[in-house]
DNA sequence: CGCAACGGTTAGTCATAACTTACCGTTAGT
DNA sequence: ACTAACGGTAAGTTATGACTAACCGTTGCG
């Protein structure tokens, strides 16, 4: 298991297979994506996951389903009479 | 909507802002992928998608959030006493 | 048979996501 | 004030996913 809690950006990448500038990125646009939060203890930022955010992708990708699935049915499935 | 019944790889192609060898690369991953299958018809391969194989991958992905807003929880909630 | 339609495969190009190195700014400790 | 720790930013490199062009095999039809 690799997931932990609040982490400073150094640890992630003494974690992680890239450098602390690669890490520092990926939480950038992480954060601009609203799925990580910072705050700052000294010099160290520590990064949180965004749970609200987390809990809104989920759900936009729970509607992409639903409506890929959706409109699948009616394209895929064979009707006995009458189509739509 | 862009979204149609079986097709052959000349229609697709002809729908899609790609050329046809594109859409036969495509079609080759998703039928290993298993999210398709074809059946040949003639010189013409009509594909259609696998709804058995959508709904797995709808579910693997299900499965994936939820084990992963589950082990959230753990980690991100504030016990106000005592851990885990 | 010979030609046309259809599509898979190969080899090579191109765009770009992802990474590293180098540098600079800020904060904390002495 | 000097130094160390920490991390963001910029610039350049690299790895790779996605594409096209060219080619070949198979099927159907006259």
């Amino acid at each position: 298991m690799l997931a932990a809690g609040p982490m400073s950006v150094g640890d992630l990448a003494a974690q992680l297979p890239v450098t602390r500038p690669a890490v520092s990125q990926h939480l950038k646009v992480l954060k601009d994506a609203g799925l990580v939060s910072e705050d700052a203890v000294g010099t160290r930022r520590v990064y949180r996951l965004d749970s609200a955010g987390v809990a809104a992708l989920r759900e936009q990708l729970d509607d992409f389903w639903n409506q890929a699935l959706g409109g699948f049915q009616s394209v895929v499935e064979r009707p006995r009479r009458g189509k739509k």
